[in-house]
This record gives C-alpha cells, structure tokens and sequence, in this order.
DNA sequence: TACTAAAATTAGGTATGCCTAACAATTAAT
DNA sequence: ATTAATTGTTAGGCATACCTAATTTTAGTA
C-alpha cells in the first residue's frame, strides 16, 4: 500500500514532467516540493527501491507504469475534491486548491466516489483540469491558450494553466471565470498582448503572459486560431 | 496554534473525563490511544507545559479551561463531519466515525461552517451526540437510556452510547437505527432485559447491556420512566 | 503493617522526515 | 580547454513520535 507521503512525491513528479514534457532533474523536484535536495535525493531513492520512479542522475527521474497510475490516482482525488469544494461547498477556485491538498490524503475510495456523484460527476475541475477515472484514463478538451487566438474570435474560458493564487485573484479581479464568453477584439503585434471584450461590453488588454495561461476553446466553428 | 497530534489527544481526554466522570490516569488514556503509557507520558509533559492540560501522578490528567475549550472545537469538527457523511453522503452510522478522525484534520473553519450548513445546521451527530457550537456550548437532549424504561412505555432512540462497529452493526441488523419509534413491551425484572416492539410489529429481546446504550426520550408525555 | 499488583517513570533505542556543510560531478560560458 | 556555475552526493545531525526493558512509586489487600 503506498504512503500519503510518498503521493506527495508521485504528483508532484507527474506535473513536472506533464508541464515541461523532458526529464525531471532532482533540484527542480526538491524546489517544487519546498524541500532540499539530500532529503529529496533520500526519498527518490525510497521510491525508487519501491519501484515508483526511476532515477538516474543523466536520466532525471521518470514515473513506471505502477507510479504513473498511483499518480493519476492522487490527481483524480484532488481533482475531485476541488470540484466538490467549488460546486457544492462554494469556495472560490482560487481557495480550493489549498485545501484539496489536505483532503486528497483522507483514505477512502467510497468517499471519493460519494462526493464524485454529489458534484455531478465532473470531467473536469474548476481550473478546467482534466479528471482522470479510475483507470487513470482522461479525458481530453479542446484547450488551448488565449494567446493563440486571432483578431475576432469569440471563445470561452476551459480554464487556466496556474493555480497560483496571485493569477486567480487577478482574474477573479477582472470577472473572468470559468466558462466566461471572450471576443478578441484586436492582437497587438508588437508583443502579443490583446484587447478582450466580455461580460456587458467590458473590455481589458491582457498581457501575453497572462494570456498564455487562459485555457479557451473557440465557439465558431472553423475559428482559425491556432491550437 | 494547536497541532493536530495534539487534538487527538485532547480529544481523548475529553472523551475519558466525560464518561467515567473521575480522573484520567495515564495508563487508561495510553490504552484510549493504544499507545505505550511512556509515549503518552512524553506528551503528557508537553501538553501540560503548553498548558492544555494540567498533570500530577496523584491527580490525573484534567483539561484546562484553554485545553477543553480546544477539546469541544475537535469534538464539534468531529460530529459535523459524521452527520455530514451520513446525511449528505450517505453512509451508515458505523462508518462514519472512522472516517470523521481522518476528516477532523483538515484545517478550515470555513470548511467546517459549509458542511455544517450543507447538513442542516444540525444538533446532534448520527450517534445522537450533541454538537458544541463555536464558543463550546451543547445543546441539551432528553436522552436516557432505553433500559431505564417501564413496561409499556413509548420512545424514540436519539442516539447510542457506544460507536464500535460491533454495537452499531448489531443494531444495524435488528434495524434499530436513530429516530425508530420503541414499544416497551415487557421488562423482564430477572435481568433487565426487554422486549421491544417497533417497526411493523417486529419484536426482540434486548439484553440490559444493549438497552443500556440504547438512548431514547419518551414519547408519550409524563411516561414513568426513569432518566 | 507488610506485601503484592498496578501504574508511573526513566533510560535508551528505532524509524521517518527533515536540515546544513562540504565535496564531487556535470554542464555552460569564456 | 579552462573556468565558473549549477546540480548531485555524502556525511553527520536534529526533532518527532513511537517503542521495550528495567526501575520506582503508589495503591490495594492480607
Ligand atoms: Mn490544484
Ligand atoms: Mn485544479
Ligand atoms: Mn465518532
Ligand atoms: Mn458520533
């Protein structure tokens, strides 16, 4: 049976080589963990020896089959736990992260498959997140970055790609939610950044580092923005 | 701020200085705990020198007024996570109260405030213990034990005194479950035990230890039953 | 009161999960 | 190719939360 622990390490290693798909090197674990690196290098051994990951220092460290789906299972269940909270507990998506953290340790299959039901059996979370099912398998989403979009598209928000909750704030500040209808009134060629329109004719010029991170699918068909 | 290893044992102490209303010796809280009485003691000093507790060989351990004020707040997130489980998703009586320990943990006032108001703002927990409110207060039941009750008398169960799987599983199979409208039908004066009528005229004979954990209020109105 | 059983304490030990400081190996830059 | 910076590794330590075995204290009983 695998250790809350040990899940901690499983997740984090799976967002590390999902975000940047190479290898994940030690200290770029040990830093997202907020850990240093002998303590991360003791454990990746642990886990190693466990048959989790693999690791070796040229390599960096991969997932195995067994620990890809041990992940999958922690992201199913913070997934899940962020929906509920967000959908039927009604915190904001920038406060459901934190505390998903917390209750994606509690152990109980039926739980999870209780609050599964009760949120209405969601496919995605409220950051627009994939949930995977218990096979691990996700399901797949038209997303893609705002900053792709071309003059005149009108799209819709899937979700975004930080959970920082400086940038949900922000965009909590700005009105823009999940499933909020967006035109792209005018790119700005000089550095990407674009004039949105939304809501009841407000507008707001996003940077393209913000825009890079709002997840949308266009809503007319043929749109030709880039994916 | 408190740790959550601390709740735990505050937790228990609270639970063992209600029951037997006397003092808490260190060998009963280590068994409470099933723990080894020299791991409890090294708490024991620490509790105390945090001054949750107060501790002397002779005396017992006693909470303090901070420490049972801290005691009630684990014991209220405690409930309200079991009448949540059960009400909102449905699980038995007998399961709840494990995964209530692991759920108490999480840290969220606000948390603890939606689910309490998901399930109905309620009184008292699936066992029919009473809920403490933010400054510590529990609201006052009838409750006695059905084994106090006359021949003939007319009740209601509001709650057990017992929550091992063993007791409420047995009473799960007899399909005596919280609110069941009791029929006193005999007291057998040799032993205490009785025989209840309830539901579509089913019947059984509970022994006096059964009945004894059995809470109930009478229905009728100047019943002469005991309290 | 003296003896015995139970409860409390002390001493010393283990596993886990974290750390710093020092050193080695690798990779990037001049 | 040499140097500098980054990354990984080793060694040794600390705190927490447990344990057993041995001893002391207290309380119950004869
Ligand atoms: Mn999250
Ligand atoms: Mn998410
Ligand atoms: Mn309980
Ligand atoms: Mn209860």
């Amino acid at each position: 049976m695998i250790k809350t622990s040990d899940e901690k390490y499983l997740r984090a290693i799976y967002h590390l080589s999902e975000d940047k798909n190479n290898k994940v090197s030690l200290s770029e674990l040990a830093y997202y963990l907020d850990l240093k690196p002998p303590t991360v290098l003791e454990r990746v051994h642990v886990l190693q020896s466990e048959k989790w990951i693999t690791y070796k220092k040229t390599d960096g460290i991969h997932l195995t089959k067994t620990g890809e789906k041990e992940a999958l299972n922690v992201v199913r269940k913070h997934r899940i736990w962020e929906t509920f909270l967000h959908k039927i507990c009604k915190f904001s998506w920038s406060e459901v992260h934190e505390l998903a953290e917390q209750l994606q340790n509690v152990n109980s299959e039926k739980l999870i498959d209780r609050i599964y039901d009760l949120s209405g059996t969601p496919k995605f979370d409220p950051h627009g997140d994939p949930i995977p099912d218990k096979s691990g398998k996700l399901p797949v989403s038209e997303r893609r970055p705002l900053l792709n979009s071309v003059d005149g598209c009108k799209c819709v928000v899937l979700g975004v790609n930080e959970d920082s909750n400086e940038f949900l704030n922000y965009l909590t500040d700005l009105k823009i939610g999940l499933n909020e209808k967006l035109i792209v009134e005018k790119v700005f060629v000089f550095d990407g950044s674009m004039k949105i329109k939304y809501r009841n004719n407000e507008s707001v010029i996003l940077s393209p580092k913000v825009a890079e991170k709002i997840q949308v699918t266009c809503i007319k068909p043929n749109c030709p923005c880039k994916n």
